[in-house]
DNA sequence: AGCACA
């Protein structure tokens, strides 16, 4: 299950890797080319090209805990996720080469919404209308599934009763993406998820565009700049 | 099937 959100969360970016160019713009990096020994060290370079062999999991799963740690310290704020794209790459943070955060993940950004070949549908928007939740089902546990993915903002649940009388309550949902792209994403992958893989007939997640674009973020008029 | 928050 992890290794789905990583592969949806760096979105196929990972398959076409430069075919021979090493980096036309600056993307220096010693520790290749320097010291090969000492890489083997670190599983970082396999969790780059993790949908090729997916061995290592429980490096992976130090990796993402350390990505949710430090993306949770930035949950609600647009601009602080552009380092957690970084860690998806499979980049820990714990790597001292990294100078700034800053240079390297603006080009990160630049394509962290990923399918980039993908169309949009002209009704796409960057928030996802989810039904199928469970009647029970809490806002964390929502967040838990959705966090994951690159550009992940908010969700609100919202409570509905059921139409025939003596249904249990259903639990719609609204997710917030910054992109309408990253919205897609998260669509593709969680399309006919189900919360509980024991019972396959009951809740599994539908996943639509909203009608009507996300809210403002959050912040109303006074995010200036 | 169902679409809320500012």
């Amino acid at each position: 299950m992890a290794d789905a959100y990583w592969r949806y969360a760096d979105p196929r970016q990972q398959a076409p890797m430069a075919p021979q160019q090493p980096a036309p713009l600056k993307r220096p990096r010693p520790d290749y080319g320097g010291a090969p020994e000492t890489l083997g060290y670190y599983p970082r370079e396999d969790e780059r090209t993790v949908h090729l062999a997916v061995k290592d999991t429980e490096s992976i799963n130090a990796s993402y805990d350390r990505y949710l740690q430090n993306g949770i310290s930035s949950y609600s704020t647009a601009e602080l996720v552009r380092p957690v794209g970084g860690g998806l790459n499979g980049r820990p943070v714990e790597d001292p080469h990294l100078p700034g955060i800053g240079g390297m993940d603006n080009r990160i950004i630049g394509y962290s919404g990923g399918r980039t070949e993908a169309p949009l549908p002209p009704d796409a928007s960057n928030t996802l209308f989810v039904e199928g939740l469970p009647a029970n089902c809490t806002r964390r546990e929502v967040s838990h599934i959705f966090r994951p993915f690159i550009g992940f903002q908010e969700v609100r649940l919202v409570n509905k009763d059921s139409r025939h009388h003596g249904g249990d309550p259903l639990v719609l949902c609204f997710v917030d993406f910054v992109t309408a792209n990253q919205a897609a994403t998260a669509m593709d992958a969680l399309q006919g998820y189900q919360f509980d893989e024991h019972d396959r007939d009951s809740a599994y997640l539908r996943l639509q565009f909203a009608r009507f674009p996300g809210p403002r973020p959050s912040g109303g008029p006074r995010n200036r700049r």
